[in-house]
DNA sequence: CAATAGTTTAGAATTATTATAATGTAGATT
DNA sequence: AATCTACATTATAATAATTCTAAACTATTG
């Protein structure tokens, strides 16, 4: 964990020019010790706190999805209403909390391997990827 | 498959009004042999082309969230952008055609048995669904 | 220091979904 | 069968998330 990652670089790397956005977007997202889950909405609230200056909405949904279409993000489908990325971009597991809609990492190890008997002729699998979905313990005795 | 199932039967033990409307989206979503997945949008165009008469966009919003509430569908969620229905109730696994964006059925007998390692504590395990995304073969040999 | 290609921005446009409120209807009551 | 009432449908408006647009701005190149 440098104090100040050079996300110059890493932009550039891309193809990405660096400009203060990005980079004030990539410390937000990057410049931690662990990984998370964030919506749009999240992001853009991240970014209006922890700086002074505000970026343009229409810039943070660029900036992610040219993010993600480069690898640097991933995005989780679990709720339809909304949009869920991950700074984990590995092939990962997640459980899913229905009480709080907070997302949880299960690495691939906390799995057994998935066999998959079934097969579609001419399709080769891209991802396997396993959701848990959760709830208070207490509530569960109807 | 009973020629003319007994809708309006099946809604009133739920409770529902056996409307004109409810009886005729049941026709398109359960008169057939097997289940299928759909999204708001194939639905109205499925009811406008078998059907003559038009039935207010609400009302299919309305009538498909009653139904996913009362446990005759079920919603699916893979792409963010899309809302996807499935009239198969069941717990069960999806391979995800990302060439097509087509949904097809992976039956829990075509997957060994999941073993979970890590649990959440206070948290109930309410189910386990997996997502298999598929692409053509071809296109992979980059 | 231009010139240029790529970027940000505010605001408009689009899309999916939900809310509203007036009208209609199924089923019960007379 | 006429009337009543709670629930449904409908057209339309409202909301929310996302994408588009086109003008202003900026990082890089020469
Ligand atoms: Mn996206
Ligand atoms: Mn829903
Ligand atoms: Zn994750
Ligand atoms: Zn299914």
């Amino acid at each position: 964990m440098p104090k100040n990652c050079n996300f110059i670089e890493k932009l550039r790397e891309v193809g990405l020019r660096p400009t203060k956005q990005r980079i004030k977007i990539c410390e937000v997202l990057y410049n931690r010790e662990k990984t998370f889950h964030f919506t749009i909405n999240d992001l853009v609230k991240m970014i209006s706190e922890k700086m002074n200056e505000k970026i343009s909405l229409a810039t943070v949904y660029n900036t992610v999805h040219a993010f993600e279409k480069k690898g640097y993000l991933k995005e989780i489908s679990i709720d339809s209403h909304k949009s869920y990325f991950d700074t984990n971009t590995s092939s990962h597991h997640h459980f899913f909390d229905e009480d709080t809609h907070e997302l949880i990492d299960c690495d691939e190890s906390d799995i057994d391997k998935i066999n998959i008997k079934k097969n579609i002729t001419g399709k080769k699998i891209n991802s396997v990827e396993v959701l848990v979905r959760v709830a208070s313990d207490n509530q569960t005795q109807k």
